[in-house]
DNA sequence: TAAAATAGCGTACACTTGTAAGCTGAAAGT
DNA sequence: ACTTTCAGCTTACAAGTGTACGCTATTTTA
């Protein structure tokens, strides 16, 4: 339990604890399970609080996450075969904070206000709230493993479905026009995105408002696209 | 000249040799510049050769350009400061690419065929040439280090920029109109290019055609953004 | 209450990395 | 013909990496 260490000159009286204890004054002792997972969340949010601007996940090291999560470099094997399983587990993650926010972007809409202008502005509450969740997809997005960028493609293709399916419903378009505004909208609102991450405030209202605008471009140019269609029929 | 040395259980007769000498037989000494000149050259080379889909310019060391390019490790300091400043030359290197790029695309539009389809295509067909370049463009475009990320904004700003004048001068569209349609289309068509990238032909005359579509909503939908404001008048 | 399972730890090892220091042979300058 | 310059080399070192192995204290199971 206790040990007597001699590290650099000096004697440190070293002792176990268990890490992520409850603060309360009764400590109720966690299961085994409970604790585990515990300790698994400490190590995904440590990695994720490492993904700042200077670092992906291919430059993260195993040993920097387990120090971050305040364990031992090979307690982290307890938890997952690899870094890449913690990457992969971060991307997944990540898709659930991105559908999460499609569910409140439907939502607001749904309580009025322009369609383009509440998507966007709830994409840039996002990426302002989850910083390092939305920088995670947009660059492993173009990163260096094939998993990885597997990975946030399926994420980005729910976008591309939903958006697809809700123009078809709202304004009636065929579906390869539909699907094809659809992806040129999801596009145009990463790339603004990227823009915004690391802008002031004022910044990203520019850039909101015209990716707002350019939205419009495509969603006019669809409708257009149809209209001139029918009319040679 | 000559050494022996053990290693391995293996003795080994080693000789050093000029590298890139040239082949013919009459060999005519290269000036000092000139050498120093074709080192510099392999480093670039070999940097470029290594990233290939599983690297990004931080996840090559030194060393390892070092090895690819035949040179011992220390010998890299005669020719770049950092890797940092090898990766901002690739990153230069590549700019001048795009820039030729463009006037590829220009040239070919002069003789005849839609604008839109000419620059996909020419696109297309750069992308497929110059595989580890725009690679190297796509990758640092989010990538960790602000130097690399600022470098290839700067080139991307070159497509807006001689896009929107294009846009202006052709069309008559007012500046705001233009720059918008000129940044949508560069987002999309980069967008595309990265889908592209590790596609078969067929898949890349897919994608083709879907950007080449999806530019022209965005184009109608400025045009028709313009007639609309301008009948409000 | 005794036995089994296991989360977390310490130690250890073989690698790779960046780079400092100093040498050398050939080219360039005088 | 000499000195100077310098591209490239070898050697060396401290720091960091992933992970194999075995121990331990505690929870879980029997």
């Amino acid at each position: 339990m206790f040990k007597l260490t001699y590290i650099y000159g000096v004697y440190l009286l070293t002792f176990r604890v268990r890490i992520n204890s409850t603060s309360t004054i009764k400590e109720s002792p966690l299961s085994r399970q409970e604790q585990k997972l515990r300790t698994r969340r400490a190590i995904i949010e440590a990695a994720f609080s490492l993904l700042d601007e200077r670092r992906s996940l291919s430059s993260i090291s195993l040993r920097e996450v387990a120090r971050a999560a305040g364990i031992a470099p090979t307690s982290f094997y307890r938890h997952f075969k690899d870094i890449d399983e913690l990457g992969l587990t971060l991307v997944d993650e990540a898709g659930l904070a991105l559908r999460q926010l499609m569910r409140q972007a439907r939502l607001r809409i749904a309580s009025g206000g322009g369609v383009i202008s509440t998507s966007v502005d709830t994409f840039m509450e996002f990426i302002t709230a989850n910083n390092n969740v939305f920088r995670l997809l947009l660059r492993e997005h173009t990163g260096t493993s094939t998993a990885f960028r597997a990975a946030v493609l399926r994420e980005i293709q729910h976008f591309n479905v939903e958006l697809t399916d809700y123009t078809i419903a709202s304004t009636g378009l065929p579906y390869k026009i539909a699907n094809l505004q659809a992806e040129a909208m999801v596009k145009l609102v990463f790339s603004a995105g990227a823009e915004a991450l690391d802008a002031t405030d004022s910044q990203k209202k520019k850039v909101a408002d015209r990716v707002k605008l350019q939205l419009r471009f495509v969603a006019n140019g669809a409708h257009h696209a149809v209209k001139k269609r029918q009319l040679t029929k």
